[in-house]
DNA sequence: AAGATATTCAACCTATTAGTTGAATATGCA
DNA sequence: TGCATATTCAACTAATAGGTTGAATATCTT
């Protein structure tokens, strides 16, 4: 993934109301208006983090009308998977000498 | 996981300097000024960077004498894979009919 | 004590986020 | 046509990010 679309994904995974919005959408794709209805917020806060979210590709758009339905884009989420898992990987594999002495001592 | 705590996760993740950091920290821990050496900014700036991964507990921060050694802390690393993989769980459980007719139409 | 090294703190600048309100645009409906 | 609905655009504010430079603090070395 190239860093750039690493960075957008992660920014947009950063704040509550999208992370949130993300999950509404699990439930199949939703007009502006559903998704913006359960925030304490005005729509046009709603509408800005859901460009923010486009910006990413989490979510994707489909003009019907003067109706917005968005719907969820998979591959970014799964880039940033990829991306922490290849870290944890890394991580694990380099414990200091103390945690990979003990771990050791398991066997 | 708390929402500000994943939050600050995924804000300190979207800096390509931070996750060069991050990467930089699995063959071992580092003074600041290591850290900072290849980066073509001030060690200020990498100080900031270091702060805004302590501030996510990404990295721990270990001082001995007037060196300040750092070092990767796994824990917010698996919460925010944690959440992914679960996002991505419903995801695919949710495509839309289409697509779901398709996949069936696999078996 | 004095100087070098490691690091942070403080102040500043610019860009971006996250929210607001009000207006514009496009579509649907009587 | 005229009005309501769905959504964005534009302008504004306040807070934060990401960088700079210069000064402060703490520690090591001679």
């Amino acid at each position: 993934m190239q860093t750039a679309a690493l960075d957008a994904t992660m920014l947009a995974l950063s704040d509550p109301t999208r992370r949130a919005i993300l999950n509404r959408l699990t439930s199949g794709e939703a007009r502006v208006t559903e998704i913006a209805a359960p925030f304490a917020m005005s729509l046009n806060a709603v509408s800005k983090h859901i460009q923010m979210l486009e910006r990413a590709e989490l979510v994707r758009r489909r003009k019907s009308g003067r109706e917005h339905f968005l719907s969820l884009n998979p591959k970014p989420l799964d880039e940033a998977a990829e991306w922490i898992e290849q870290q944890r990987t890394f991580w694990n594999s380099s414990l200091d000498a103390l945690e990979r002495a003990l771990a050791e001592h398991k066997d």
